[in-house]
DNA sequence: CATTTATAGTTTCGATTCGATACTTTAATT
DNA sequence: AATTAAAGTATCGAATCGAAACTATAAATG
């Protein structure tokens, strides 16, 4: 009695989490979009860092994130440099003005609501998500985004890390970054 | 280690209900805003089925809420009746052919994933999840929409219930509808 | 009771987004 | 060498969406 299905409750999440980015966006003088694509140019790591990344990410085509990209770049909050190897590819990075765009519009309402709960209970919850989402990926089983650190293909070292897909060492920074190849484990 | 932070879970989470809704809707032939339209009032009950309701539960102005709902009606998915009592006011209600449009949108991609979890893991899910959502809104404490049998005015009676806001009677049909004025117990 | 104010909704207009398509350039494949 | 694929841009049109003005009704205030 009195509870709420969890069907509904991820709806009233989404909704929740609508919202917020909403109200962060405004409050920033941007649009949901926009502050959505700055959001992830910051944590994107060196190989998901590509327009067709944000498309792929937002669910947008890449003609409408083409445009997107050229308000953002003339407002001097991203920054497009070719890439060395493929000259077909743009490397897209956040700007000064950009990070300092996106950090007024960082909201903490969830941070705040979380430490409602108990460590422990957060911690529950983390875990419940997470195999909830990796079900839904599997059950989709549709190309993810995701830090690189909660991948299935990462591989902790002691000292440096390693990615099981491409072989390659990762930093510790590396690790906190979002990669295109995401699978969550 | 190999941990995802609960802010990013609950950011993949959201992109992954938009993509689901996107999905949902163009499968459907219509726009991800009517069918959260449709879906809408297919749930609300009898005070929150007005469109001033719409706009607030998905965050549009009255000016877009109505347009949308014009085209809903030029293609036979929701009725629209005066109020009684109050002349200003429009009760909207789906039709036939709006309820089996909705349907056939209708998603299980949640709930098929939600299954890949023991039943008692959903349940704890589902209290956190709650705990979570609670939280969240005394934190923005803003107006919130929710099923009215989950609402802290819900008084369980035996044979029928009753909200302790408005004092009125609510059937078993009434307490699992959509009430503008819900707030999470 | 008269006047003012508030509320529900519609309409119009314009800005903006977004997708579809065609196109260019470069890389990969055959 | 020729073909095909991929990344990105540009252009166009449709449609969303918000702002503001407007109508009609209800509520509040004097």
């Amino acid at each position: 009695m009195n509870t709420a299905s969890l069907p509904q409750l991820l709806n009233a999440l989404s909704r929740a989490m609508l919202f917020e980015q909403r109200q962060a966006a405004v409050g920033a003088g941007l649009l949901p979009v926009q502050l959505a694509m700055l959001g992830y140019l910051r944590d994107a790591n060196r190989y998901s860092n590509m327009p067709q990344c944000l498309a792929e990410y937002l669910g947008l085509t890449k003609g409408t994130v083409s445009q997107s990209l050229k308000i953002l770049e003339e407002r001097g909050w991203v920054l497009r440099q070719p890439d060395g190897a493929d000259r077909r590819v743009v490397r897209l990075t956040l700007s000064e003005a950009g990070l300092t765009a996106l950090e007024r519009a960082d909201d903490d309402a969830w941070r705040i609501a979380a430490q409602h709960l108990p460590a422990n209970e957060r911690e529950r919850l983390r875990s419940l998500l997470t195999r909830l989402l990796s079900s839904w990926q599997q059950e989709r089983n549709g190309k993810t985004f995701g830090v690189c650190r909660t991948c299935r293909h990462f591989r902790q070292g002691e000292s440096s890390h390693q990615c099981g897909l491409t072989g390659e060492a990762l930093s510790e920074a590396d690790s906190e970054q979002i990669c295109r190849e995401h699978n969550l484990a």
